[in-house]
DNA sequence: GCGGATCAC
DNA sequence: TATGGTGATCCGC
């Protein structure tokens, strides 16, 4: 692995050496009661162990502190035994060597689809929400600032990240840190407005550019980069870098010309999941060019911790820890012990991951399907209550709401604009590729698919259409399956689902089913707990197996005389009129007009999850199962590990 | 289809 | 005074 340099590229600092930029970051897993990772762009300097013991002490004794304790204590169990599985594998051994070869195997099918020829840019805002309040308002901008409230924050600027203030962190946790701290409620608005200000300049450099967040942006830039290098094939791989580089400087400058201020950062490679992670290598308004070579590649993701992997998080990222593997060449080394300790998806990704291999498909000529999400949701944190009564009003409310969020734009409205309760109605996200609809596989030959990342984000919410001028509309849909979510007052979550013989929109039988959910699980509460009542924090209700009415068969549009079109949106979703037909979920390449890019990141979040794994589970109206294996009593001395 | 869990932003 | 909201995927039943 020579050439993991970035001599060839202009700018000296284009690609730090791998050294330079993790000498710091090798922070293993944490005890769970520090869980704000400081491996972030504008932590580098913070006193680790101060902070953790300020948001230790804040958190100890707390509800929310006990259930991380339950937390951890049920994941140090799961490593416990990945690790005894893990040790038990003979060097000779079938059932090692049988992994092996599936690894050598995959190994050499993987290198075969490397690809280096499509040129992908991430782009990043800079501390996004705080840049916002710190551009509209100058006297913040030398201050210490987060945006959110005292029970949240969303994010902090960079001065207060130097206290170790962080995005999701408690308010009240953060003045701790630092006293001098000013709060900022969030304007959404504003956001958004930004964020389509940014998107119109990722348009002329990628018509196709998608959105994952509000400040996130995927580009693929290959026929940009082709235009500046005046359509010839570059003669020398400088040559090609040194123009991608342009590229990648001439949008953030234009991004930040047309926000007036605002910082973005960027990541450019050759796929997407290398660009996304080199876009944080030089934050704040920095950029990283990862070299279109193999080697380099190799050597760039070789070093990585392996929590800078998207998709591997916190949990995760113990669970590796626990095997005695910290950086991505950890798990490309132990690829075949992996296979034998993972699920078979988990270890495959994991091993195409440490290659430095996505597929970043753009739809391109593959008439895309339009992008149609699978959930809708709304949840609600309140002060604990017990009375059931109480909580089934609230749920009848969230369910009345989502049931107007699924009649479409009209409806919504109709029934203007619900803002008055404080929600906090942003967000939004979108998963990115394909996977459990359609394998996405592993094997070789298949091409390119997968779906779309739905955006919220860069779509304007103060507008009545999209960017190229048509109306907005937000399609009306129907669910057969309602779910409600639970928190207890000890944050444990639950959640009951029920699929009805129908979809439906109804505010009436979307309440119903709710309060159904919630009084059985009451019951089944009190009946457990010697009467005691069910205390939650917060409900939520969500609706699944959606069918669009735009999405609807001819036949059935025609007799339905549906079409619910037209009126203003308020916000989100690209528009695109119907046309496709078939099921929502089936995102097979259907005839859905407007091409829309892709699968981008072509890993979604993947999950951790050893074979077996799994243990608990008890309830319902069951026996309480036994658990497995020995060691029922032990506890998982939690006071483990700390500091750093 | 269900429920728990993890992840991203 | 007191730890968010939305959407998605994966696993094992
Ligand atoms: N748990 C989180 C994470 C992020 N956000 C919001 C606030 C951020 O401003 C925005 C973008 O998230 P980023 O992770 O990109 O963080 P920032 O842009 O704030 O900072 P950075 O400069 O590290 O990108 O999303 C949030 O509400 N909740
Ligand atoms: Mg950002």
């Amino acid at each position: 692995m020579a050439a993991e340099r970035d001599s060839d590229v202009r700018a000296p600092q284009a690609v730090s050496s791998d050294g330079a930029v993790y000498e710091t970051a090798t922070g293993r897993a944490e005890a769970h009661y520090y869980h704000f990772s400081h491996d972030k762009a504008g932590m580098g300097s913070v006193d680790k162990a101060k902070v953790a013991a300020v948001v230790h002490s804040m958190s100890e004794g707390s509800s929310f502190y006990r259930n991380e304790e339950r937390r951890d204590a049920r994941i140090q169990q799961q490593i416990e035994g990945m690790r005894r599985r893990w040790q038990a594998l003979r060097e000779g051994g079938l059932e090692l060597e049988g992994a092996a070869a599936t690894a050598r195997r995959e190994r050499a099918a993987m290198e075969t689809r490397r690809r280096l020829d499509r040129v992908w840019v991430v782009v990043d805002m800079d501390m996004f929400f705080a840049a916002v309040e710190m551009r509209d308002k100058p006297e913040l901008r030398d201050q210490p600032m987060a945006v959110g409230g005292t029970g949240m924050l969303s994010t902090a600027n960079y001065a207060a990240r130097k206290f170790g203030v962080r995005s999701a962190m408690p308010g009240f946790i953060a003045l701790k840190l630092c006293p001098s701290l000013v709060i900022v409620r969030p304007n959404y608005d504003k956001y958004k407005a930004a964020a389509k200000l940014a998107k119109q300049v990722f348009r002329r450099f990628d018509p196709q550019c998608v959105a994952l967040s509000l400040d996130e942006a995927y580009l693929d830039v290959t026929d940009a980069v082709s235009r500046k290098l005046g359509g010839l094939p570059a003669a020398e791989m400088a040559a090609f870098h040194e123009a991608v580089w342009d590229v990648v400087a001439a949008i953030r400058r234009d991004v930040s010309v047309a926000t007036g201020g605002l910082t973005c950062s960027a990541g450019a490679a050759p796929n997407a999941m290398l660009a996304k992670i080199a876009s944080d290598m030089n934050k704040p308004d920095g950029q990283c060019l990862v070299p279109f070579d193999a080697g380099s590649i190799l050597g760039f993701v070789g070093a990585l911790p392996l929590r800078k992997l998207p998709g591997i998080g916190r949990v995760s990222e113990t669970q590796l820890g626990g095997l005695g593997l910290r950086v991505v060449a950890d798990v490309r080394d132990e690829a075949a012990r992996l296979h034998c300790v993972l699920s078979p998806r988990m270890a495959t990704w994991l091993h195409r991951v440490s290659l430095g291999i996505a597929e970043s498909g753009r739809s391109g000529s593959e008439a895309g399907a339009q992008y149609r999400r699978k959930s809708i949701s709304l949840e609600r944190t309140f002060r604990d209550e017990g009375s059931l009564a109480a909580l089934q009003a609230t749920v009848a409310k969230l369910a009345s709401k989502l049931s107007l969020q699924m009649q479409g734009s009209k409806a919504a409205a109709e029934a203007g604009s619900s803002g008055a309760d404080g929600r906090q109605a942003e967000a939004g996200r979108a998963g990115s590729e394909a996977g459990a609809a359609e394998d996405d596989g592993v094997q070789a030959a298949r091409p390119p698919r997968g779906h779309v990342p739905g955006f919220f984000g860069m779509a304007d919410s103060d507008s009545d259409s999209d960017d190229a001028g048509r109306p907005k509309v937000r399609p009306a849909m129907r669910g057969r399956t309602v779910t409600v979510k639970l928190k207890l007052a000890s944050f444990k979550v639950l959640q009951r689902s029920a699929t009805l013989a129908e979809p439906t929109n109804s505010a009436e039988v979307i309440s119903a089913a709710c309060k159904r959910l919630v009084a059985q699980e009451s019951e089944r509460f009190k009946a457990a707990h010697g009467g005691r009542p069910l205390v939650l924090r917060l409900l939520g209700v969500k609706m699944h197996g959606l069918v669009f009415d735009d999405d609807v068969d001819e036949e059935e549009r025609a007799a339905a005389g549906h079409m619910c079109k037209l009126d203003d949106g308020s916000d989100e979703d690209d528009g695109a009129d119907g046309g496709s037909p078939e099921r929502a979920d089936s995102a097979v390449v259907g005839q859905g007009r407007r091409p829309v890019l892709r699968a981008v990141l072509d890993e979604r979040l993947r999950q951790m999850r050893r074979h077996s794994q799994q243990s608990q589970q008890q309830h319902p109206a069951k026996r309480a199962r036994r658990q497995p294996g020995g060691s029922s009593g032990q506890r998982s001395l939690s006071g483990f590990v700390s500091i750093s």
